[in-house]
DNA sequence: GCGACAG
DNA sequence: ATCTTGTCGC
């Protein structure tokens, strides 16, 4: 469970009268702030990796509204000689069953935690922390086991005040955090060779905010963003350190958004 | 011609 | 996110 962050405001999430964009530009400065004097640069074992992952319910149409059910979960996983050698196989590292008959659990990953709730806002570009941070956040709190960077299915520093989800999610609970997504958001450059560990960078102005990442040979590269204490090469570095060969998804994001599917099919709203 | 601003 | 088409692996 994540402690809040020490010598930084309480960034929660805003009620829904509340100003989003405003809270945003705060946190852009933080974030900037935080970088500057707290930069997390894991290194060494034992290097725990979070992920977390939300699934709204099937037919949700559209942006989606207020109150959309969703599935929350949140994994630790530590990277395992796996990722440099042969490729993870997800069946290969599921057990039974985790509970009477909740969803499995991969075998290396430490700690999981799943749970059902709702959207607190339709999705809007430059403010889904609006839509899935609330519910994201509580799938992290009940983690038993604390990561030491969480990867997040969002844009980070890449956003149009600096806040993106992946910011957010840090200043919230504490824990330092990297973006990675299909596509960025503003920043622009270049892809990369599609060959594992080519990498090049995603500028706003000059400024290089993430990195497309080849995680695997052949296929297209995803993005890396800096997030709440990370900087683009960290997000990098950990976007490589979370994958394997045969996956471009790092498994931590994997495994989160396997296990929140799996537990949207075996509830009665999904 | 339209969109090309995460999920 | 959702949708569609195509390809590959188990």
């Amino acid at each position: 469970m994540p402690t809040a962050a020490q010598g930084w405001p309480d960034w929660g999430w805003p009620e829904p009268d509340d100003d989003l964009v405003a809270l945003q530009v705060g946190l852009g400065e933080a974030a900037m702030r935080a970088l500057a004097t707290d930069e997390c640069r894991p290194s060494g074992e034992p290097l725990v990796l979070g992920g977390c992952f939300v699934v709204h319910a099937r037919g949700t149409p559209g942006p989606g509204r207020q109150g959309d059910p969703a599935w929350a979960a949140a994994v630790a996983w530590r990277p395992g000689r796996e990722a440099n050698g042969p490729a993870r196989r997800t069946d290969r590292h599921l057990r039974g069953v985790s509970g009477e008959d909740g969803p499995r659990r991969a075998d290396d990953v430490l700690a999981q935690c799943v749970l059902t709730g709702r959207a607190t806002a339709p999705y809007v570009p430059g403010l889904l922390a609006g839509r899935e941070g609330p519910l994201l956040a509580a799938a992290l709190y009940g983690l038993d086991v604390r990561p030491d960077v969480v990867l997040v299915d969002a844009s980070g520093r890449d956003h149009p005040r600096g806040a993106g989800l992946a910011v957010h999610l840090g200043a919230a609970t504490g824990l330092p955090t990297v973006g990675i997504t299909r596509r960025p958001l503003l920043a622009t450059g270049a892809p990369p060779e599609l060959r594992r560990g080519a990498i090049s960078a995603l500028r706003i102005a000059d400024r290089c905010v993430a990195f497309w990442v080849c995680t695997r040979s052949g296929v297209r590269p995803l993005v890396a963003h800096a997030g709440w204490r990370t900087s683009p090469e960290t997000a990098a570095r950990l976007a490589l350190e979370a994958s394997t060969p045969a996956a471009r998804t790092p498994v931590p994001l994997q495994e989160a958004r396997r296990v929140a599917h799996e537990a949207r099919s075996g509830s009665p709203a999904g």
